[in-house]
DNA sequence: GTAACAAATGACCTGAAGTCATCAAATAGG
DNA sequence: CCTATTTGATGACTTCAGGTCATTTGTTAC
């Protein structure tokens, strides 16, 4: 039943046509401010036949949020292939991370919300377990490589690499959303600069979780330091 | 003219009432969930005489969470005044905050809400600016207790007192934002304990950030580690 | 005792999320 | 090819919550 197969095949097109629509307005107005009228306005469909697709506003925002987490995923998975040393690919990673939040800036504020549990009540259980499976492929990516520097003994294993994953990712992470937020504030009140802050911060606890053995091979395979 | 100054104590005393009564519903429901004419009710006021005394249910939000924040600033302010050593005094400022999020968890929860930029556009300029100020002072007591460090030649130079501040808070929070909200999903699917990785983590930084002295005088002061 | 003022009220307005009876199009069957 | 049935799309409508304002109630001043 070929025709079967095509309806699946449309019903994904549109689902993501919706998207693309609903993304274009979140990332102009926001979760709150958008509206559903404007997204089916945008997706040139009525109000009704974008809840045909998808259960709720937060639902559909998660969609879009997903798209980012899985832009990210790849990007991820992209330093791990390239076949150059751990300690290379773990400083590539951190790169590619600040990498996703300057050039996708939309998505990563979309990130945020994801981590609200007073969100995630309006979200239905499908979408929920959706993004949840994105988000692990994120973390996977980060922790097999922590692992392997472990492995390596170029990384300590006091911590194990779970942990030093999201030490290491929260720690960007805020440090990122505040760039993003707060960055006029920091510089006109303390005169801190943000972006300092985050490079400064990266190299501290990189090298406090590298082996002597990692720090001598960082030193040797990154000569010039990331952060000029 | 006795009178006026009655009616502005009544006037102040009328909003605390408010602010007390938003802040059970906020507490129990968040701020999607809450309504104001739930809160009117707990007030057993009209809504129309919440609206004389808070713009909109977002400034309310906001002073309820001030709240949290003048508790927060009282908390890091009785650690500096103890007349203890530095290094301790630093130490237990990292357990305020740990009492902090475990005794006023509601209020915690509220701060991610000034952390958004989303939320910035619906408050009044007034509230924000009292925000702002509630903020600083907790930032205050933070950075001058870092600067003491420095002068002492207890926490290193390299970064600036309100650098070392910024990190360490931010990475402190964000591991707390995930234990409120995130506990038992890492707890099951990666076998993490967040609680310990909060503990090593700020083991950790402390030690990436403690001159030699300070680490001498750290292990000195404190022969049993937090943590345990 | 009453005029002027301040505080409080709740019916009302507005806007947006979400629904559903109705309509249109595609498919299947004869 | 034409009709019956199922699937997809629609937008007027319902509901609900934030915010307003004409009116009422209470207080102060003379």
């Amino acid at each position: 039943m070929g025709i079967q197969e095509r309806k699946g095949r449309e019903k994904e097109h549109r689902k993501e046509e919706i998207i693309s629509a609903a993304q274009k307005i979140f990332f102009e107005k926001g979760l709150q401010a958008a509206t559903m009228d404007e997204i089916a306005e945008a997706a040139e469909l009525s109000k009704g036949t974008i809840y045909l697709y998808y259960k709720s506003k937060e639902d559909l925002y998660l969609a879009v949020m997903i798209r980012g987490m899985e832009i990210l995923a790849e990007m991820f998975e992209a330093t791990n292939k390239a076949g150059e040393p751990v300690i290379t690919r773990i400083s590539k990673l951190g790169q590619a991370y600040q990498q996703f939040f300057r050039s996708q800036t939309n998505y990563f504020r979309m990130f945020r919300f994801f981590e609200n549990p007073q969100f995630h009540t309006q979200v239905s259980p499908d979408m929920n377990t959706l993004c949840i499976q994105s988000n692990q492929r994120v973390w996977k990516a980060v922790i097999e490589l922590i692992q392997e520097g472990i492995d390596q003994d170029l990384i300590k294993s006091e911590l194990s690499a779970a942990e030093t994953a999201i030490i290491l990712w929260s720690t960007s992470t805020s440090l990122m959303y505040r760039i993003d937020s707060q960055y006029e504030h920091w510089k006109a009140t303390m005169g801190v600069d943000l972006e300092e802050v985050l490079q400064k911060s990266n190299r501290l606890l990189f090298e406090a979780m590298l082996t002597t053995k990692g720090i001598e091979q960082n030193s040797l395979l990154q000569p010039e330091p990331i952060e000029n």
